[in-house]
DNA sequence: ACCCAGGCGGGCG
DNA sequence: CGCCCGCATGGG
C-alpha cells in the first residue's frame, strides 16, 4: 500500500460525501474517521482530508489513484470563481457556499452514474446505497478479479428480472435490464456520447428506459460533467419554490428556464448547492 | 399502521 | 402541453 499527499483548494471532502452523489451510493465514508474508501476501474482507493490544504491517499497504484482523485472531485475547478459567479446577488446561493464551503461536484462513469439514478427515482439515499452494494456484490466483479467493482452492462442485461429485483430494483428492476442490453449489444457506447454538446447528449440518455427529464440531467452532470445541466428534484423544486417564487408551484419547464437565467452555464453548481441545503434543512434523513 | 423517498411511463383531455 | 395514476421496498 503507498500512499501520497495532494494539496487541495476549498475542498471538503465530508460535504462532498454527504451530497447523494455516484461515490455516496457506491463508497464507504466512515464519519469517525473521515476516511473514504472506493473501487475505481478495479484499483482500490482510500483517502481523507489531513487538513483544509491537503488530502492523503493511500492505494496500490497510487499514480492511478491521485489522477483518479483529481478528476473525480474535479479538483481543477476553481471553486472561488464558481462561487463568486452564482453566488452574486442571491443570498439563497451565498449562504449555502458559505454553510458546505468544499462541496464539489463529481465527475464519474457514465454507465455507473446511469444506473445509480435510474435507481434513484421515487426512492431515498439509504436504500440507493443499499441496492448499489447488492449490485456490485451479486453481478459486480469476484475476489480475484477487480472485487468490489461496479458490474458491467454485460453483467446486468445477463441478470433475470427476479435476480435484480432481489436486490431491491422493484419495478425498477426492467428499466435496469433494458437500459444495460442497449448499452451492452445495441452497441449504444455511453462512453462516446461525451463527445455531444448538452442539448444532444441529455436527448440521447432520454432515450434510455427509466431515464427521464431529471434523471438525464443527473447523468449529465455527475456522469459527464456538464455543468449546465439542472436536475429537478422533489428538494430543488421545493427550494426553488419557497426561496424565489414566494411558495408558489412552477412548472418543471419554467423551473428550467429560471434556473438558466440565474446561473447559465454554472446551474449545475448552483443545483447542488440547492439540492444540499435543501436536503439537510430537515436532515431527518441519513446517508 | 402510516408515510415518505434525488421520478418515470402511460393514459387522458 | 399539462395533469393524474400506479409503482416495490425499507426505514422512520
Amino acid at each position: 500500500m503507498k500512499s501520497a499527499l495532494l494539496a487541495v483548494n476549498t475542498f471538503n471532502l465530508r460535504h462532498t460525501f454527504e451530497s447523494a452523489q455516484p461515490l455516496t451510493f457506491s463508497g464507504d465514508f466512515d464519519p469517525a474517521t473521515g476516511r473514504l474508501q472506493y473501487t475505481s476501474d478495479g484499483t482500490q482507493i482510500r483517502i481523507w482530508q489531513v487538513s483544509p490544504r491537503e488530502l492523503r491517499i493511500e492505494s496500490h497504484e497510487i499514480g492511478r489513484a491521485k489522477m483518479d482523485v483529481a478528476k473525480r472531485f474535479r479538483l481543477s475547478d476553481s471553486l472561488q470563481s464558481i462561487y463568486s459567479k452564482i453566488a452574486d446577488g442571491d443570498r439563497f446561493i451565498s449562504d449555502a457556499t458559505k454553510k458546505y464551503s468544499g462541496l464539489r461536484l463529481t465527475l464519474n462513469d457514465p454507465w455507473e452514474t446511469t444506473v445509480m439514478f435510474i435507481t434513484s427515482q421515487f426512492n431515498n439515499v439509504k436504500r440507493i446505497r443499499l441496492i448499489t452494494k447488492r449490485l456490485i456484490g451479486r453481478f459486480g466483479g469476484q475476489p480475484g478479479s477487480g472485487a468490489g467493482s461496479f458490474p458491467t452492462p454485460q453483467a446486468l442485461s445477463a441478470a433475470t428480472l427476479g435476480q435484480l429485483s432481489d436486490c431491491g430494483l422493484g419495478f425498477r428492476n426492467k428499466y435496469i435490464k433494458a437500459t444495460a442490453s442497449i448499452c451492452a449489444e445495441n452497441g449504444l457506447d455511453l462512453n462516446r456520447l461525451g463527445k455531444l454538446d448538452y442539448a444532444d447528449l441529455k436527448e440521447g440518455l432520454l432515450e434510455l428506459p427509466g431515464v427521464g427529464d431529471k434523471v438525464a440531467d443527473c447523468i449529465a452532470l455527475m456522469g459527464y460533467g456538464k455543468l449546465e445541466a439542472f436536475p429537478v428534484d422533489t428538494w430543488v423544486r421545493r427550494g426553488l419554490e419557497r426561496l424565489y417564487m414566494g411558495g408558489r408551484h412552477a412548472s418543471i419547464k419554467r423551473l428550467h428556464e429560471m434556473a438558466a437565467g440565474r446561473w447559465g452555464a454554472l446551474q449545475g453548481y448552483a443545483q447542488l448547492y440547492l439540492f444540499h441545503q435543501g436536503r439537510m434543512r430537515g436532515q431527518h434523513y441519513g446517508i
